[in-house]
DNA sequence: GCTAAAGAGCGTAGCTCATACGCAGTTAAT
DNA sequence: ATTAACTGCGTATGAGCTACGCTCTTTAGC
C-alpha cells in the first residue's frame, strides 16, 4: 500500500490499491463488486443499459451509494474497460512470433465476443490497467525471440493493436446494426448500389457492383467477417515477416 | 425522383432524393441546412455538444422543428457521418496502387483532422451514403491496374479500412484524453509502469520499460503518432505487395 | 468508556436531453 | 372556396447524471 502515494488515484483504483483506514462504517459495497455488477448489466442488456441507477439496482443498493466508490460514470466505464479484457491467452512456449501474434489477435476477438461493449468504451490514455498491461506484455512476448529492438517490438504491436481496434469497431458496430436492420445487409443493398452508383462517376465501384461482389442474401455473416479479418491480418503479418527479413 | 420509391427512406435522405409535393407551408429548414449546422456545432464544440436543442439554436429555430426533417438524433448523426467525409482525394493518373492506397489512407486522416468526431459516430451498416461510396470507389480505383479479382480488391480495401478505422480510434481518443489529462502521457507514465510492472509476471513488458522506450517527456506527439501510423500502414502495404507477387 | 472524526448509504432535487403529441398557421390542388 | 398536406413549435414526460447534505456506524485517541 505504500505505492499508493506514488501513482494517481485513478491508477490506484484500477489496481485495487486503495489504502483503507479502519474508521467509519464497514463498506457494504466494494469497487470490484460494482465493476462486476456493471459488467453483468452490460453483458445482458448492452452498454446502453448501464446507468448508475441500473447498476445500483443490480447490487440492491441506492444509486448514490455508488459514488462513494467511483467518482463518475466515466470512471466506472474505465474500470469496466480494463475488467472486460479478462486474462490474455497462454502462449505455448515455442509458438513463434507469427502464430503468437495471430493467436493474440484472435484471442482479443474471443474476449470481445463475451463483452462486445468493450469496443465502445473510449480509450482514456495509454494502457495502464492491469489487464491492459497483461495483454500488452503477452503480445510483446510473442516477439521475444525476434532480433527486433524493444522500440520496434512496440511499433509492431501498436500496428497490430491498431488493426485489431479497427476490426473490433467494424465487428461490433456492424453486428449491432445487422441486428437492428438486417435488410440493409441483404439483397436490398446490392439493389440500392446498382441504382445509386453511376459508373461514370464511380467506375471502380461500378465494376465491383457489376461483378456481383455484393450479390449475396446477406453480406453480414459471422464466418465471412472472420475470414475477412484473417485475410487482412495475414497481410499485416506478411508485412511484419518482410520487415524481419529485411532487418536480418 | 422516380428512384425514391426504390430505395429506403433513410437512403433517400442521404442522397437528397426526397420527393417534394408542392402543398403546405414552404419549409424554412432543409436537411442540408440541418446537417451543416450540426457539423458546425460538432466542429466547434465537439460531438458531445450536438444536441437537438443546440443544433436548432444554431439555426435560430425551435428544437422540435428539426423533427420534421430528421426522424431522430441517431438519424442526424448518420447524415453528419456521411457529410464529414467531404470529397476523396484526386488520384494522379499514374500513381500506382501502393502510393494510391497510402494517399487514400492519409487523406482519411486529413479529413478526420477537420472533423474528429467522425470517428465516434457508430457505423450504421455497409457504406451507402454518397461520400462513403465515393471514398470506397477511390480506394478501389487505386487497385484498378492490379490483376486482382474484384472481390479481392474489396478484401484489400476492407483490410485497409479496418486498419484506418483503428487508427482513427486511437488518434481521436488519445488526442482527446491527452487534452483532458496530459500527465497520463508524460514522465508519470513511465514512472507508473516501473512501479506496477512486475518483471516476473510481465517479462516482455518489463524489458521494454527497462529499455526506456517510454521515457519521453510526452508520449503523445502529433508527429510521433503519424510516424507510428506510417510504420503500421507500410507493414500492411508490404503484405499486399507480397500477396500481389504471389498472385502473379 | 467517551468523544469526535472519518467513512458509508442514500433521499432530494436540479440540470440536460430526446422526443411524443397536438395545435395553429400556410400553401396549393381540386 | 374548400380542404388536404405540410410546416413550425409549445408543452410535457421520462430518463439520466450527479451536487449536496443528512444520518448512521465504526473506531482512534484520550
Amino acid at each position: 500500500m505504500t505505492e499508493e502515494d506514488r501513482v494517481s488515484a485513478e491508477i490506484a483504483l484500477l489496481w485495487g490499491l486503495r489504502d483503507t483506514t479502519r474508521r467509519g462504517r464497514k463498506p457494504a459495497l466494494s469497487v470490484p463488486d460494482i465493476i462486476r455488477a456493471a459488467v453483468e448489466v452490460a453483458d445482458a442488456e448492452g452498454l446502453g443499459a448501464v446507468s448508475m441507477a441500473r447498476v445500483a439496482k443490480q447490487l440492491g443498493n441506492s444509486t448514490m451509494a455508488l459514488y462513494r466508490h467511483v467518482s463518475s460514470k466515466e470512471d466506472l466505464l474505465k474500470l469496466m474497460s480494463d475488467a472486460a479484457l479478462e486474462d490474455p491467452p497462454e502462449m505455448p512456449a515455442d509458438i513463434g512470433w507469427r502464430d503468437g501474434l495471430a493467436l493474440w489477435a484472435s484471442s482479443v476477438l474471443v474476449a470481445l465476443r463475451k463483452h462486445p461493449w468493450y469496443a465502445r468504451i473510449p480509450l482514456a490514455g495509454p494502457p495502464i490497467g492491469p489487464q491492459n498491461l497483461a495483454w500488452f506484455d503477452c503480445a510483446l512476448g510473442a516477439l521475444a525471440d525476434t532480433p527486433l529492438e524493444e522500440a520496434e517490438k512496440v511499433g509492431v504491436v501498436m500496428g497490430l493493436l491498431t488493426f485489431v481496434h479497427g476490426e473490433m469497431r467494424l465487428t461490433v458496430e456492424l453486428a449491432e446494426s445487422f441486428r437492428n436492420n438486417p435488410e440493409a445487409f441483404g439483397r436490398a443493398y446490392s439493389r440500392a448500389l446498382r441504382l445509386l452508383v453511376d459508373p461514370r462517376k464511380m467506375p471502380a465501384l461500378g465494376r465491383v457492383v457489376e461483378a456481383g461482389v455484393f450479390d449475396f442474401d446477406t453480406l453480414y455473416d459471422e464466418r465471412e467477417v472472420e475470414a475477412d479479418f484473417g485475410f487482412g491480418l495475414n497481410l499485416y503479418l506478411d508485412g511484419v515477416a518482410a520487415y524481419l527479413a529485411r532487418r536480418t
